[in-house]
DNA sequence: TTCTCCATGTAAGTAGTTACATGATTGG
DNA sequence: CCAATCATGTAACTACTTACATGGAGAA
């Protein structure tokens, strides 16, 4: 048996996948994944130290000091065995949970114990904020495209993928302001779990 | 001033709120959150019974024992200072923000490291799981359009909402795929952070 | 009788964030 | 000289899941 085989959380593969796309140091990694994978995932320095430290054991990725001057600095790169463990995953078939957790949304699951106007405005609330995430995303889109010319297409399709899909709930915000004025005629607080 | 002020985290509140809407068990809550918020919110036994205990501590909800034969049970229902509570946080105009973690679109990302039928493979993958995500949520509009009929559309907007978005992610699967065949005579394994 | 569902609860573990500590470098 | 940025790291905390323990009721 080669090597260890200590089994990897996802931050780990997160930081092995943003050291092969060039991330040198652990503060490069953080911020590279705010500037794209930020809108499906985030990580913190707290993970991302302990992460390269458990890379290097295992020998996936190898580590350099390249201080700045007195300023010191880690720089790391992908080894073969690296790129081939995150290959692995990568093909892995298992399926994958589709897992949100986004609280403004039960809250308007909630909305009819809200009077008209508050409900209103929380709907407002969670257009205007899937319209400020469609205009962060259309600002990287430069970088994913020119991305995509130099031969790799998945950063903007991920990114495409964001924004369709907060455009769809903007849409959805838009569609359903007249319904819900059309049943405020409604007595508020009906019980109804199962209906 | 006026009985304990705790201040309750999210699940506490989604407590609550399935309390309004007419679940009247720690049981009943899970089921009611698997069959409706789930696609935005899951919860288990293990954070229901203690948030039901501490509701009850600061007398949003009232309790009492309601046996079936010998099988203990304990119903609840929400007191006006629960609602006020509950309507107080829906209310609250605190901005929200949207946190979306899939680990099948940081693959996506990152799927430049696989050749061209793994990268399909995957792609394909998240198409099936959306694709399935709206079958399920398709399955339950029913209740939400009778819940609608009722005088609450809000359930109907969560739900439409889920449908929208899976709809829009799964577009772009089907967008995508041409494009990815269109560049797959890239160099595999192009580096670039910072294009 | 045995399986599934109803029903409540806890202990232990995992994952992640926040807040902090430390210190160098660059640009205004 | 001061603020922002570069850069690394940890301790404490919060949130959530998994696995388990317990046991009654109804249906096949």
């Amino acid at each position: 048996m080669s090597g260890e085989r200590a089994k990897l959380d996802a931050s780990a593969y997160l930081v092995l996948g943003m050291i092969r796309m060039g991330a040198r140091s652990g503060y490069e990694i953080k911020r590279a994944v705010d500037s794209s994978l930020r809108f499906f995932w985030t990580i913190s320095p707290a993970q991302i130290y302990p992460a390269l430290a458990l890379l290097t054991r295992v020998r996936l990725i190898e580590g350099k000091s390249e201080p700045t001057g007195k300023r010191r600095r880690q720089t790391f790169v992908i080894t073969p065995a690296g790129k081939a463990a995150l290959r692995k995953w990568l093909a892995q078939q298992a399926p994958i949970p589709f897992e949100l957790r986004d609280l403004a949304l039960v809250k308007l699951f909630f909305a009819d114990a809200l009077d008209l106007e508050d409900a209103l405005a929380l709907l407002n609330a969670v257009r205007k904020r899937s319209e400020a995430r469609v205009a962060e995303l259309r600002a990287i889109e430069p970088a994913a495209e020119a991305r995509e010319r130099k031969g790799d297409p998945f950063p903007l399709l991920t990114l495409q993928m964001g924004i369709v899909f907060h455009q769809a709930m903007l849409d959805a915000c838009l569609q359903f302001e007249p319904r819900i004025l059309a049943v405020s005629k409604r007595p508020a607080g009906t019980p109804g779990v199962d209906p």
